[in-house]
Order: structure tokens, then C-alpha cells, then sequence
DNA sequence: TGGCAAATGCTAAAACTTTAGTATCTAATG
DNA sequence: CATTAGATACTAAAGTTTTAGCATTTGCCA
């Protein structure tokens, strides 16, 4: 009735996972679920089950080291940003980032100092794109 | 064993549906379904469920009109941008701003126009603010 | 080196998502 | 007012996600 679909995009749990793994580098199933939230209380078997999805899924791979698995993340943190920042403009801004960005910027309630940061990095943008 | 979650995002085929409902306003589900792209060939009540879901999970709204069902949206398509992009800045740009529009204007690739229209938001956001 | 603690592999349950078939209802019209 | 075309309601199948139990493997240490 309904095709397999093959996914870019991480799931809310594979998310929380890959976060953690980002951070850590390498780890161990047991290394990432201490970095959850301590109320998380998520069994050890199910956060193997995540990461042996995970490594399915092609998002990370593993080596055996002593008696325990060593994770290691193959999507990186900046790719997946991009792919979801451009996913996120073009299924629900139509293809608008400058809407997008109104939508940040005047929506949520951001910092001065993080709206000067915006300002910056959009200036050396500019700036970079000038000397070419 | 896994306690229902009540989730405040819409899932792909939602937003899908939505997308369409938000530039009709009003719509029945033949209405919606002449919108998706020629190449989709949903059943007919396929799009009824999705309907029907979408407003059991209070994100749309009916009424009875001749045989038809009425949708319109009760969700505002500029909260959803505004829920949507908090919750990407919160789960994969902990919560920095300045590097998701960072990702968005490095590595997208976006034309001149759309680098000035987001010049010209975040000034007229800064002008706003000393205003105050 | 035999046993134990800890790790993984295998399996599966329950909720969610996506799709669609069948039954039923209803409004318009001859 | 009976028929019928078209709409909704009900049900369910198949895949995905999230969670976890049980069995098995493995390396370490007494």
C-alpha cells in the first residue's frame, strides 16, 4: 500500500542522540545516554537500539573497542544544519529566506546582542561576496 | 509502553495539506487535492483522512456546506514559521540564532536579491528597536 | 581458565503516519 | 419522493518511530 521511503532527516530521538554524539566525538552507547537530561530515564537497550539505527541509517558508524562499540558521527553537524535550514525555506517559506529570517528576527524574542551578531555575520557576507 | 505524545508540529503529508489550505483559505478536500502537484494521485479518501486528522488534532476547522465539508485553517501559516524556526534554532543551533542565518546565507546559495531583502529586514528590525 | 558483569543482537510491542477500501449518509434533481 | 452521485465515516493495512525485554556474546579478573 506504501513504499519504503529513505529519509535525509534525523527523527526527534535521533536528533537528541546525534546532538550529544556531535559533542562527544566518539562514544560508547552509555557515554551518550549520561549526557541526556538526568529525568530522560531512557533503558540502556533502547539507546543501543537508536545508535544501531543510527549506524543503519548510514548518520553514524562504529568500531569495536574493547568489549564495547565506539560510535563516530559520519553526517556532520554543519551539513545537517544546512540541509535542514534549506529544507525548512523551501517546504513551509516558499523558497523566501529573507521571510524566513523576518520570521526570526521580529517573531521570537531575540537579544540585542544576537541581532548585532546577525547583522555581522550578514555583513561579512556581503562583504565576501563584493570581492569576487 | 510509550505514552502518546501530543505533538504541536505537523507531520510531512500535513504540512503538505496545509501548504495548500493556507493560500485557499477555504477549501473542501476535492479543493486541496486539484492544489498538489499533478504527479501526486492521492485517492480521494486519502485526502479526507488527512483532512479529517488535521482537524481532530484541532489544526483545522469545518463546516458543513451543501455535501461538502468546509476547511479552513484555525493554525495561522505565521505562527507555524514562527513555532517552526524557534524549534529548529532550539534543537540544532542551540539556540544561536546569528549561525543559523549564518548556515542559511553561507552555504544556501542565495542570489543578490534575496542577501539585500534580508539586509533590509534586519535593518528595518534594528531601526524598530532604537525606536523604543 | 571459568565465571561474571557488561555489552550487543534479536525480537517485538505500541503508538504514529500514510494510504485507501467499503459502507453509509445526504442533498439535488427528475 | 425515490434515485443516485458524490461526500463523509469507519476501518484497516503497511511502514516508521520509540521503547525495551531476553538471549547471547565477550572480555576481564580472581
Amino acid at each position: 500500500m506504501r513504499q519504503k521511503k529513505k529519509n535525509e532527516f534525523l527523527t526527534e530521538v535521533e536528533l537528541e542522540f546525534m546532538t550529544q554524539l556531535w559533542v562527544l566525538e566518539e562514544a560508547t552507547v552509555r557515554d551518550v545516554l549520561s549526557c541526556l537530561a538526568p529525568d530522560r530515564n531512557l533503558a540502556y537497550t533502547s539507546g543501543a537500539t537508536i545508535m544501531r539505527i543510527l549506524e543503519q541509517k548510514g548518520f553514524i558508524t562504529s568500531v569495536k573497542r574493547g568489549k564495547s562499540l565506539v560510535y563516530r558521527a559520519l553526517l556532520a553537524k554543519d551539513s545537517y544544519q544546512s540541509r535542514s535550514i534549506k529544507n525548512l525555506s523551501e517546504k513551509l517559506f516558499d523558497n523566501a529566506p529573507a521571510m524566513l529570517v523576518a520570521r526570526l528576527v521580529n517573531d521570537s524574542d531575540l537579544s540585542e546582542e544576537a541581532l548585532e551578531e546577525i547583522r555581522e555575520v550578514l555583513e561579512r557576507r556581503l562583504e565576501n561576496d563584493k570581492l569576487k
